[in-house]
DNA sequence: TCCCTGCATGGTAACGTTTCCGGCCCACAA
DNA sequence: TTGTGGGCCGGAAACGTTACCATGCAGGGA
């Protein structure tokens, strides 16, 4: 119960149990070669001053700092802060600690965001790239030392293995649903369209209304609940009245939803909806919300996996940007058809994703 | 752009650039008494090498990490994911660093979760206590020699300051609300009865049952939504068949609604319902759902000041647990009257928290 | 002329750990 | 008796940075 403001060090711990340093260090570390009473010693005086190792000390003299980071855009996000829970977890489990950084999407802050984690000298990194095709990004992410994984959004010129949902085909699956419900005027309502995951569901909506010979709609000005209100308030007017709408973002869907509801639009009677990414009360709300869900925790998962596959790879020998194998995870969405698309609903699937 | 596997040090850039380590050091750190041309010959041996110093020798040499800690339960729980970002943020314009640990409400785990924050020398921390009555707890915080501030919970003896919303009042509130709309019985569902939180709530639905002469009927088995719709199940039948439902906790509150939904219970006519914590999409869905909503970012606002007016405080003198001000903030929760208590529904307030 | 002051710079000792290396002791074989 | 080897232990040199002190130099006042 001895008491101070400064931290007992392992020095004061060999002190106390009237051995060497090295020893102590051995009973930390778990090495053979001490004997059992000595061990109990070292143990005794440890707890007693309430010693605990050095982070600092122990990464200085060891070059390895058993930290990974994490690099997302927001922590607020339901969608990151999933990820980061998976990776917490896999993280601890490996005996690592998670740094987590975020970037609001931003290019200065994510190059701060590289910078403190290089400085703090992580083993490596995941990343949810501003912006996938940043010259920046990449030249920076060539000379880091340490593995990369990026995630939910790859690096363009593939510098870096990357774990992504398939953006494209989901909302291209998703458009098709619609189009077999016999909709014909089917918009499409984006967010924030300098997005890759963004550009490629917009991608897919096109490819597959393009399929189909329809002409496709596309809205990319939504940014808050008014413009949302307003661009809905304009197909719903004139002959070529919308008949689905298709949102590729969450907040985006939910304003839509709310737009439509106000104006007493019938779901999916006069209008369907569709949304991109599952949220908390999609299958609760009346009507239910047919959406695409995103594989969350497996691409959690799996960049962590990937990550810490490489860390055990590169163990040795430090990686060079060139050795890193190129690797392109790319993982399925699933439609999950609820009551606003106009498939009966089904009373089964009330499920929200956590 | 030389590159190889190791970082440069500080030396190599003294070396490079034909000065002495100490001058490096003085250019990086800003300190004035070095001449311009110095400098500049400094900066470009600095970029020359891509120099970024080593946080750990910075620590272990200067006892100061310009690192705080958060740990919460879950980082994938919208409340504390809030909380993060805002401290996140603040850290940041303090030019600290943040750690967030997860606990999962286990006492194990936030044992853990100190030591590492402990072992990693950051210089204060913010913490939602897994129970705030531990003993353990209470002692493993008093034998801690930096800062630490309470979020969301406080810690029974107060060693600690803390911020916490008035749950108490924000649930008596609500219950008078309910009273006042003229309904007599009045049940409540809580959430896991163990934490702090809600403890705090059901003891204010019960003050103000009691204070209107009412009976309390309180539920507490309620772990998901089978559980849930079976408590409701019981409420809605018999004589005494309930008027209106308080939920402790979001998820809890979502599964009622759901559960009435489903009955095709008319939501406020038959029975109202009003739950504790505002959520995405409570403006949304019909009826809306009225909440007592909380002061997140207020929370993370004031547990940040507090911890860095402390850190400042502090920063001679190492801080003993006795002299920290018990200093206890409790902050006012609000009522989003909305429709399903059986307000009017009112057109402005759509307002989801975020 | 000499000393003193103030700026500019460099050498070097820590910080707390790990790890290499070497020393001790004892058992055993020659 | 002496060599030998293996289990146990400790001294001390790093790791990369900061900060204390020393040094050198210029200019100004006595």
């Amino acid at each position: 119960m001895t008491k101070q403001g400064k931290h007992p060090t392992l020095r004061e711990v060999a002190k106390c149990a009237e051995v060497g340093t090295t020893t102590v260090s051995r009973v930390i570390n778990g090495v053979e070669y001490v004997e059992p009473w000595t061990k109990a010693r070292v143990e005794r005086a440890i707890k007693e001053l309430g010693y605990l190792p050095n982070i600092a000390a122990r990464v200085l003299k060891g070059h390895k700092t058993r930290t990974i980071g994490l690099v997302v855009p927001s922590i607020a996000d339901p969608f990151f802060s999933s990820c980061a829970e998976v990776l917490q977890g896999i993280a601890r489990q490996h005996g690592f600690l998670l740094i987590v950084l975020t970037t609001q999407n931003e290019r200065e802050m994510e190059r701060e965001a590289i910078n403190t984690l290089t400085q703090h000298r992580v083993d490596g990194f995941v990343i949810a790239p501003a912006d996938a095709e940043s010259d920046e990004l990449r030249s920076l992410l060539m000379r880091v030392t340490v593995p990369v994984v990026a995630l939910d959004r790859p690096v363009a010129g593939a510098v870096v293995p990357s774990v992504v949902a398939d953006n494209f085909v989901g909302a291209k699956h998703a458009t098709r649903h619609l189009i077999a419900h016999g909709y014909k005027r089917i918009a499409c309502l984006t967010g924030e369209i300098g997005l890759y995951t963004i550009r490629e569901r917009a991608r897919g909506y096109q490819a597959a209304m393009a399929a189909a010979g329809l002409k496709a709609v596309l809205s990319t000005a939504i940014c808050d609940y008014a413009s949302c209100d307003a661009a809905i308030a304009k197909m719903l007017k004139g002959p070529d009245q919308v008949q689905a709408i298709f949102t590729l973002k969450n907040s985006v869907t939910v304003d839509a939803f709310e737009a439509l509801q106000r104006r007493s639009v019938p779901i999916p009677g006069k209008v369907a909806l569709l949304g991109y990414d599952d949220f908390q009360l999609a299958g609760t709300v009346r009507p239910a919300i047919t959406v695409v869900q995103q594989p969350i925790e497996e691409l959690g998962k799996t960049a962590a996996e990937l990550l810490f596959r490489h860390l055990k790879g590169a163990s040795a020998a430090a990686m060079p940007a060139k050795a890193r194998t190129r690797q392109q995870v790319l993982l399925k969405t699933s439609l999950i058809p609820r009551a606003s698309c106009g498939c009966r609903p089904d009373p089964s699937s009330r499920g929200s994703s956590s």
